[in-house]
RNA sequence: GUGGGCGUAGUGUAGUGGUUAACACGUCAGGUUGUGGCCCUGAAGAUCGAGGGUUCAAUUCCCUCCGCUCACCCCA
């Protein structure tokens, strides 16, 4: 057994799995593009009170999942666990409502949170992320999801789901969360060891405890939509005539309204919504998000609007490998340089150096090798080409051109740069 | 933090209370005179996760630990 391992919960991403990976954030770049949002890239780690207050004491994420370390000056710095408490920091900064509002901003990052892996969890995980600061309406809201949704679809990933919910704001939420203590505290015999623990602590998470038990009362419990404030309600009501709007363009958008959708973090606002694949099961949520009005405001900055979403890149990834229309490119160099004794070697790594330069992709064959042995190095690698040379060629000044993607062909080639170039371009 | 499953070469697997732990893929080397893919031959590569115990003898039985994994929790 090897002496050190990647650390639990992280993985590597070897060369062979690099075009899934280039090929999702590719895909989200250009999305969020269309969409105008611009990329931002904030800290690894940050203060830990942007954290603490910006996602919430009372979350897992805070109390027993965080990174935290004090550096050599004696403050507390913390492995970011997501992502739109830097952005939102960044927006303060930086003075962003300064420019046309809203602000939008999209991220491609890894994040860290202290958990026990599993399938789609990991301690180090990559999540695609966008964030919309600075304006409250319903519009900005749909927009979001549609991107989202846009992204998900993108990705070749069919039978995704979007589940939207308003769990209302600091207004309405008291009296909701009063109503729903008050009906599970009427069930208490009913519902699991967590639930109990969970009444006082987090009352919204009720309602998404996977107890089959829990299930049926959760299905009857108080809806957070029918305790909305009047301008949760009509924000609401503009939402959902949006969302619908949205089937013109998007027939297949699988969209309801989950009375039981919550979402961990404190910080959201109004409106939030899941997208889940087609057998969502465990860690399956590949994208989640919400509006998060008071976030800015929580962390120092003016009272200011923001919705945004994050995805999990990890998740998305797997699915994208597990459907097998995906085609790897496959791509091997241009040529592969086959040389026999020292002499070709030296002439042969000099013509390598020149095309590289020139902007062919060029590998020497390793040294000392048998011919055959070479040649099989070139047809393992995929290169096009090999080129041959031995003393017969450094004698004539031509060297052999090898087509490896054919049966046969093999034609003599000058020995320079310009010559060698062309030909492998020709064709 | 709590449960379940699993730990044999780089990868995927087989196997047995007892002499040199097997197979496939991969890697490297050969298959005469300088030419790949298929094929053939050979080689390297495993303290059988670690430690302890039972036994004349353990990779195989038992315990502990570690690791991986799945699920809960929570979330992307």
């Amino acid at each position: 057994m090897p002496s050190f391992r990647a650390p639990r919960g992280t993985y590597d991403i070897l060369p062979g799995d690099q075009p899934y990976w280039s090929f999702a954030m590719r895909t989200a770049a250009e999305v969020a593009s269309r969409f105008g949002y611009g990329r931002i890239d904030t800290p690894v780690f940050e203060a830990t009170d942007l954290f603490e207050r910006g996602v919430g004491d009372a979350t897992d994420i805070v109390q027993k999942e965080m990174y935290t370390f004090e550096d050599h000056g004696g403050d507390s710095m913390t492995l970011r666990p997501e992502g739109t408490a830097g952005v939102c920091r960044a927006y303060i900064e930086h003075g962003l409502h300064n420019q046309p509002q809203p602000v939008r901003m999209y991220y491609q990052a890894n994040f860290f949170r202290y958990e026990r892996p599993q399938a789609g969890r990991f301690r180090q995980f990559s999540q695609f992320g966008v964030e919309a600061i600075g304006d409250g309406s319903p519009y900005v809201d749909v927009e979001v999801m549609e991107l989202g949704w846009s992204f998900v679809r993108a990705l070749n990933i069919s039978g995704a789901s979007l589940r939207v919910n308003s769990i209302g704001d600091s207004e309405c939420r008291p009296a909701y969360l009063d109503a729903l203590r008050d009906y599970y505290r009427d069930h208490i015999d009913d519902i699991c060891d967590d639930d109990r623990r969970r009444l006082e602590r987090a009352p919204l998470r009720l309602l998404d405890c996977k107890k089959s038990q829990c299930q049926s009362i959760g299905d009857t419990a108080p809806k957070s939509t029918d305790y909305l404030c009047n301008a949760c309600k009509a924000h609401w009501v503009l939402v959902l005539a949006l969302l619908e709007g949205l089937k013109e363009t998007y027939p297949d958008l699988d969209y309801y309204v989950d009375h039981r959708l919550v979402r961990g973090l404190d910080y959201y606002t109004r409106t939030v919504f899941e997208i889940e694949p087609e057998n969502a099961a465990g860690q399956s949520t590949l994208l989640g998000g919400g509006r998060y009005d008071g976030l800015i405001e929580e962390i120092g900055g003016q009272p200011t609007p923001g919705i945004g979403f994050a995805s999990g890149l990890d998740r998305l990834v797997a699915h994208v490998k597990s459907q097998e229309d995906f085609e790897s490119p496959e791509i091997g160099p241009d040529v592969v340089i086959v040389h026999l004794g020292e002499a070709a070697g030296r002439r042969g790594a000099s013509l390598a150096a020149g095309l590289r330069a020139a902007g062919v992709a060029v590998l020497v064959a390793p040294a000392g090798r048998s011919m055959r042995a070479q040649m099989r190095y070139s047809n393992a690698l995929n290169a096009r080409y090999a080129l041959i040379i031995g003393d017969r060629e450094l004698e004539s000044g031509e060297g052999s051109l090898r087509p490896l993607q054919e049966d046969s062909g093999q034609a003599g080639v000058s020995l320079d740069v310009e010559a060698i170039a062309r030909a492998v371009r020709g064709a």
